[in-house]
RNA sequence: GGGAGCAUAGCUCAGUUGGUUUAGAGCAUCUCGUUUACACCGAGAGGGUCCGCGGUUCGAACCCGUGUGCUCCCA
């Protein structure tokens, strides 16, 4: 097979994929062989590929594709999550630019529109994993809406129930204005807002014109006041605890009371309390009796607690009330603050705490196991680090709110009968069988739905259909599963959920190991995202560079568990490297019209094999330590550094026929043999190129996506500290070349002293041909009018043509005789010291003794070349 | 306010129970070079007060304390 001059990812990456598809190289069943499974993260059915799931999937594509090449038997399940509050968004705003809003239609009617736009952009998001080469299972493709799925869902609940775990109740909640539903406080998200503290007096109900001034933040809610607090040990106030004060504007009478709750050094000291807006007063407002009193509805806008304001947006209604509370004389003043507020993780409105009824679980009852099943390592995150965090968030967990005001998800099975008693079963004829009072009475369905995470804790068992079909022989089989690889953000949401679920449901663990990713950051170290405007587009880089530059690039600057700063330039090293590869097969497929039988391999060709068998498996087995402890970018730049360096600059010159040579057969096979091996140690990472040049290597038996790894051979030591010598008197002797402006076109005589010559002999070929020497000798002496160079124990006279700097030669032996003197005196002074000997350990003063002789030989050496200066 | 983490070359990071030659890699930079795979290249080089201070130790990038600066999570 002839190799073009470059290469060309986009056909050869399509040619591949289908093929891997169409010989159901991903599609698993239960077999003898190990298990390796994985559940996709599902994303968003609405979603697009975007540099996060890059990173996410390639991760686990490594890892399916390395367990595939290690004779497991991999599932990699595929699928997507409906994504309640973000799906439903998205279709109330195309409906709205079709002129249709949600209020006009039934609930039928919009969730018919919603599963057309389901269907119509739900696969998008899969189809973009195939460009990128994953090796998904697509005949399991999973959605948590499922019919079965969602059948599962309502179980869950329906037992939850039963068991006391899941519960209605009034409480405070986040409330999403734009949404018009409740959040969970994991989706509320906390930022830093610049605004401003109004201080504001209400007039005391008192003879004369006496004030208390309070401040707050949000001077919209006085309407909803119905106490002001003071602490009782504040001397400013004590006399004015028991007495009333009047709400400006409205001149509602509210108590004055203490509680020492209040932080006397904060603000005023006195705080307005409105227990209907904020979850610190509604406890306090608990505590003593206060009344409710709402001030906002569902919208965001203001009620006729506010008559003045009715209607009107509450961001509005605080730029405005300023000016009234100062005509009413009621503002002392504003100061600029600092304060943190919530926002909605999906649709970024300002979240208003507010009082409802809504359906929780009990997390205090779910939480134990989860918690001992991280702490004791029995699933293992990496990193660890992440314990702590899941730990601290165990410990102070607090009851999820699951009920959302939405359409599109799974409706709660709860039934109202019309005096408002509940009845929870799978559906209305489960409730009529299960409480009899129902029959003949007319029931209506809770009209809410459950928020998303409800059904994705349930993902890792409901895909191999764990609850809807228990004991099958898949959940049996693929149960649990084998790394779960997510973003950190997600831990609470979910990781710690699922790993609830599967305690509950189960009786075991979802999953083994939990990788988290780092978050992809721009340049600049800023997140990705749509309103910065940041992240590029995926597919158009997959197009630009190829999809194993694409992987190669996001991977290589991807330390295990920080965030990686995404930059274009790695990109375009992986396709160098690219490159790189397809020119090294190139070079050996050049070769193959000139192989011969004759005679024996080369003794310098046979040094060379042996150094990089021995460099091969020595690379191998740290590979395989990096990945097994999921240093994946590390493992990455082993295997590069392996090709680029060693075999390519390394090896294939060492083993170059010259021009025109014959290439003998057992080197040409080895070579092709150690690059077919390399390119299966790269395939998980480069999945692509590496099918396409193991086929053009030679005629194959086997794609290499399937082909299991051979046991790694015995390192041989010796030989490989041998390469090394000679790769470190190569780069010396070329560095001296340099330094005395020898062209590299220029030949040398190379004379060698050395104590062990047989050393030498056996790579003096490979040494001629790296250093550009006509000749080498072997000498006793020193040699008149040459270059010298010292190493280790052994000194190389450069014989040139052209004259020789003496000056820098000896400036630089100097430079080089003072740094070992430095060292020398080092390990001396160590070696010295009566406590260090006594102390340390033997073996380490063996080696300072090794150093110190070592020390005193290149001086020496060094000396001896000075002298002859 | 509570908690966690980080600080090593211009950048991104390794550095395993403290001792493995006076700290390593990739990228970037500089010098030289188009020699029959590759300029998406080759050869070579330069570049570090391991954040500051104090301590433990024969010995500290690594352990302890403290300060500073960043990041994340939670309220």
């Amino acid at each position: 097979m002839e190799l073009s001059k470059n290469y060309i990812p986009g056909e050869v990456e399509t040619k591949w994929y289908q093929h891997w598809i169409d010989q159901g190289y991903f599609h698993s069943e239960p077999n003898n062989k190990p298990a390796y499974t994985v559940v996709i993260p599902p994303p968003n059915v609405t979603g697009v590929l975007h540099m996060g799931h890059c990173l996410n999937n390639t991760i686990q594509d490594i890892l399916v594709r390395r367990a595939r090449m290690q004779g497991m038997n991999p599932c990699w399940v595929p699928g997507t999550d409906h994504a309640s509050i973000a799906t439903e968004a998205k279709v109330v705003a195309m409906l709205r630019e079709r002129g249709i809003a949600k209020s006009s239609l039934s609930r039928d009617e919009f969730l018919g529109y919603a599963w057309e736009w389901k269907e119509k952009y739900g696969g998008i998001i899969l189809q973009q994993l195939r460009k990128m080469g994953c090796s998904l299972d697509w005949e399991r493709t999973s959605f948590t809406m499922d019919p079965d799925y969602y059948e599962t869902v309502i179980k869950v609940f329906v037992d939850l129930y039963n068991k006391g775990k899941i519960y209605r109740g009034k409480r405070m909640i986040n409330w999403d204005v734009k949404a018009k539903t409740a959040l969970s406080d994991e989706e509320v998200i906390h930022k830093e807002v610049n605004g401003k503290m109004y201080h504001i007096r209400y007039k005391l109900d008192m003879p004369g014109e006496e004030y208390i001034t309070i401040a707050t933040v949000r001077p919209e809610t006085i309407f909803g006041d119905t106490a002001i607090c003071v602490h009782p040990k504040d001397d400013r106030y004590k006399h004015l605890v028991g007495k009333h004060a009047f709400v400006p504007m409205i001149n509602r009478r509210i108590p004055i009371i203490a509680d020492d709750y209040i932080e006397i050094e904060f603000g005023t000291g006195a705080l307005k309390v409105t227990p209907a807006h904020d979850v610190n007063d509604f406890n306090l407002g608990q505590k003593h009796g206060l009344e409710v009193i709402e001030t906002m509805n569902d919208d965001g806008t203001m009620t006729d607690a506010a008559p003045m304001y009715l209607g009107k947006d509450r961001i509005e209604v605080r730029k405005i009330i300023a000016t009234d509370l100062e005509a009413s004389g009621n503002l002392v003043k504003i100061e600029d603050y600092v304060n943190q507020v919530g926002f909605s993780e999906r649709t970024d409105a300002i979240v208003e705490p507010r009082l409802s009824l809504q359906w929780w679980v009990d997390m205090k009852q779910l939480a134990g196991p989860a918690l001992e099943a991280v702490m004791s390592d029995e699933i293992q995150f990496h990193p660890a680090k992440f314990k702590n965090v899941y730990r601290h968030w165990m410990d102070n967990i607090k009851d999820w709110c699951i009920s959302r005001q939405l359409w599109w998800g799974h409706r709660i099975p709860a039934w109202y009968d019309a005096d408002g008693n509940v009845y929870v079963a799978e559906n209305e004829a489960a409730v009529n069988a299960k409480y009899p009072e129902t029959n003949g009475k007319t029931l209506t369905q809770d009209s809410d739905c459950l928020d998303t995470w409800f059904s994705s804790w349930l993902w890792p068992i409901e895909v191999f259909k764990g609850m809807s079909n228990p004991n099958n022989t898949e959940i049996n089989y693929y149960y649990p599963t084998s790394t779960l690889v997510t973003a950190p953000e997600i831990i609470f949401f979910w990781v710690a959920r699922m790993i609830m679920a599967g305690e509950e449901y189960m009786g075991k663990i979802p999953f083994k190991d939990v990788y988290f990713t780092g978050i992809v950051r721009d340049k600049q170290g800023r997140k990705m995202s749509k309103s910065l405007g940041n992240s590029p587009d995926l597919l158009g880089l997959i197009d630009q560079y190829g999809a194993d530059a694409v992987r190669f690039g996001i991977m290589i600057a991807s330390p295990a568990g920080n965030d990686l700063l995404f930059d274009e330039s790695t990109l375009e090293q992986g396709r160098n490297f690219n490159s790189k590869l397809w020119n090294a097969a190139k070079l050996l497929k050049m070769w193959e019209p000139r192989i011969s039988n004759e005679g024996t391999v080369p003794q310098d060709a046979a040094f060379a094999m042996d150094w990089f068998q021995a460099k091969l498996s020595a690379t191998q087995i740290e590979v395989d330590e990096m990945l097994k402890t999921f240093r994946l970018s590390e493992a990455l730049k082993t295997i590069y550094g392996l090709i680029w360096d060693d075999y390519c600059s390394w090896y294939l010159e060492w083993i170059k026929p010259g021009f025109e040579q014959a290439i003998h057969a057992d080197v040409y096979n080895k070579s092709i043999e150690f690059y077919d091996s390399l390119l299966q140690l790269l395939h998980p990472f480069m999945p692509f190129i590496t099918e396409e040049l193991h086929h053009a290597l030679k005629t194959q038996t086997q794609d290499l996506c399937v082909k299991e790894y051979e046991a790694i051979g015995k390192v041989d030591e010796t030989v490989l500290n041998a390469g090394a010598l000679l790769k470190n008197v190569i780069s010396t002797l070329r560095d001296a070349r340099n330094k005395n402006q020898i062209k590299p076109k220029d030949s040398i005589d190379l004379h060698i002293q050395s104590e062990n010559n047989a050393a030498y002999q056996r790579i003096e070929n490979i040494l001629a041909k790296q250093v550009n020497a006509k000749s080498i000798a072997y000498t006793q002496a020193s040699i008149g009018s040459s270059i010298v160079v010292a190493l280790e124990k052994d000194k190389f006279y450069l014989v040139a043509d052209q004259a020789i700097d003496t000056a820098s030669l000896k400036e630089n032996l100097l430079k080089d005789l003072e740094h070992q003197k430095g060292f020398l005196a080092s390990v001396e002074k160590k070696l010295s010291n009566e406590k260090f000997v006594q102390n340390a350990k033997p073996e380490v003063i063996a080696i300072e003794q090794k150093k110190k002789a070592d020390a005193l030989a290149r001086i020496q050496t060094i000396e001896e070349s000075l002298a002859q200066l």
